[in-house]
DNA sequence: TATTGTTATACTCTATAACTATA
DNA sequence: TATAGTTATAGAGTATAACAATA
């Protein structure tokens, strides 16, 4: 438990972190922003998935993602085939294309924070890397709380990541 | 010098740091959004100051922070003297309802960042303290390059945070 | 002529809500 | 009735460009 003046450090140092991101945002191609880079990065780690489970991935709105995939998948990046055992969901998939920008993608970050971070060492980036990790970890589901239903006997606590009724 | 590996987990995991920052948006004043409260937040440890150096110490740009800064003089947290040095020049000054405001946005950081940071040590929430403002040190001034003039000449590396021309 | 600050416009990202189609 | 995904709309944040007032 830190104290209150380590907190406001944080919270102050979580607001500026943005110039950063935008920085790095800068070094994107144009038809290819960060949210579209996001979809195609988790794709990669993680393999073929449903929006649903990219949703998580993002800690975003379903509805946010959507958009996101329909940009990518229109520049053929991915494609969306049918779920053959669910036939409202649709399976994410990576493109010979796809992976051809995240090759661009991957050299045009290395080549920036290279740059940038030419006098960081190995280990702390690592320890960034951690630091940030366990951060995300520590907040976990800190999403939205879908407005409490009209009677909510017994069935409010499921989450999920679509956007509430 | 970082691998390549350590550099795009990085990218991700300042993509995905955004989560975090959302949630911790989540709990500020309907009121008083992030940039409203940067500003008042700025004011306080600096003190007074004029637009281009908020606008320089926010890393955007100038056009935008004079919209943050409306905000937050309309709801009578701040006030814009003119300068007596420089008419084109307003000094921001914190007002007590400012002071007021400033004590509400830590109270309410305080909590969420004591509820989700349970878990932390003091010491770990130093290290990421001073690992991210390393970072952004780091990035120093990488705003969007001004378009090259047209008769570029002996002029240029005066860097400013207003808009180029 | 150059600089400070403001305003107008456009773009990205996100959330809420309403809707379609399946389960 | 509930869930997967889409679309429409609104709001916050930012950048670019054009502008007014002053140096």
């Amino acid at each position: 438990m830190a104290a209150r003046r380590q907190y406001e450090e944080l919270a102050q140092q979580l607001s500026a972190i943005g110039a950063v991101k935008r920085g790095l945002g800068r070094m994107l191609p144009h038809e290819c922003p960060a949210g579209s880079a996001a979809v195609l990065t988790l794709l990669d780690r993680h393999g073929e998935m449903r929006m649903s489970r990219l949703a998580e991935l993002m800690a975003i709105d379903m509805s946010v993602t959507s958009r996101h995939v329909a940009h990518v998948a229109e520049r053929g990046w991915i494609d969306r085939s049918p779920d053959p055992a669910d036939k409202r969901s649709r399976i994410l998939r990576l493109t010979p294309a796809g992976r051809d920008m995240l090759a661009d993608l991957s050299e045009r970050s290395m080549n920036a924070l290279a740059h940038y971070l030419a006098d960081w060492s190995d280990d702390e980036v690592d320890q960034l890397n951690t630091l940030l990790g366990r951060l995300r970890a520590s907040f976990g589901d800190c999403r939205p709380v879908p407005a409490a239903p009209a009677v909510p006997a017994a069935a409010p606590p499921e989450r999920t990541t679509r956007t509430p009724v």
